[in-house]
DNA sequence: GTCTATATTAAGATAGAC
DNA sequence: GTCTATCTTAATATAGAC
């Protein structure tokens, strides 16, 4: 027994929760894939519930820890693309969140203030960034558009990997991050000076 | 009996499903919310699931109709202000099929290829309404522009309303269709000339 | 900590009378 | 077309032995 059984139940719940979507996973089909009893599951975790949150709140603290920027913070675009790429792959690790939200969060009612906490913190986040973005003179925004485009980033990076899935819902053993992280920056490109367009082409091209 | 019972099944449903979600909404829950019993729910509709695909029938017409975009259209941006409004509208009126997307689809396999039709559809709704900008010079768009900006659109036609509805998931009966218009048009903003600019940021006010 | 067996609940669906 | 009564299935969860 190298591994707690806790940690076990918790990391098949969550590729099972990721490949089939939460509903669709039952504790039965939890402790069959462990083969354990499905009584030694409700030993450890003492409803489906508390698996759902407990797998949140690892979410939670990765995602706090990532968009702890600081206000005086400069990135150039190579971090900024990073960073996205970073955020992507935290999302992907718990998509299964993502993929049926709405559903969720009405039968977890208890996950629903801090989840939109985290979409208020990437909010201020991608805010953050702008900003870094603007006195490096590399972009400009007025605030109506600021608004307009860090309320658009908040929401792609939410649903692009749902979005991107839908393409084939066969195959949803794997999520690819870097075409989010493509799509991101064509959503910054428009508002960048010519030269530095290219650049940001070039690296988007990377991520494709 | 004005109504026909079975018209009022689905008229039922479709208002259940949008506000308690789908998955959340049981046969009992439609046949007493009509004051008529369950066993005559299912004299009309052989499952559930009969019921969810005939409201996707419906509202695949109604986005069919909506997406019959002439090759050589030619819009101004008030058409297409306009244009966003009805198809937000639209989505609306069937905004539970977008709330759980996955979790629908993967239940009913019977809606994925025409769900992802619908997706086509749309993309390509959109480039040629982009097409018809470009012929009036009122934007200028490569074909990775193009490709990135269209694909954006989509996403955000599909998922607006879901975000939106995540600042208070307690009132769900109303989706406010104006708020996606704002955001969409705040998406070509910037590939628009100056002036244009200016003309748009006034009509998405309106729409705010 | 883990198992087997079982209770509880509820949803989807059907049968047969009216 | 509509009702009542009931069946079936399956998921969550618990009890008690090992």
């Amino acid at each position: 027994m190298k591994v707690k059984t806790r940690e076990r139940i918790l990391s098949a719940s969550l590729a099972l929760f990721n490949e089939l979507g939460e509903p669709n996973v039952t504790t039965l089909l939890i402790s069959d894939e462990l083969d354990i009893s499905p009584g030694n599951l409700y030993y450890h975790f003492r409803s489906k519930g508390d698996i759902v949150t407990e797998l949140f709140e690892r979410f939670q603290d990765e995602i706090h820890d990532l968009l702890a920027i600081p206000d005086d913070v400069q990135v150039d675009l190579e971090q900024l693309a990073f960073f996205l790429h970073l955020l992507f792959e935290s999302i992907a690790r718990y998509r299964f969140l993502y993929q049926d939200l709405v559903n969720i969060l009405s039968r977890y009612e208890n996950l629903q203030k801090a989840f939109r906490a985290i979409l208020d913190r990437k909010e201020s986040g991608f805010r953050l960034l702008c900003q870094s973005l603007e006195r490096q003179q590399l972009i400009r925004l007025n605030e109506t558009q600021t608004d307009a485009l860090c309320r658009q980033l908040t929401m792609t990076v939410c649903y692009w990997s749902s979005f991107d899935s839908l393409r084939d819902l066969k195959d949803r053993r794997q999520a690819n991050p870097g075409r989010g992280v493509y799509q991101v920056l064509h959503l910054l490109m428009p508002h960048l000076p010519q030269q530095v367009q290219h650049e940001v082409l070039a690296i988007s091209q990377d991520y494709r």
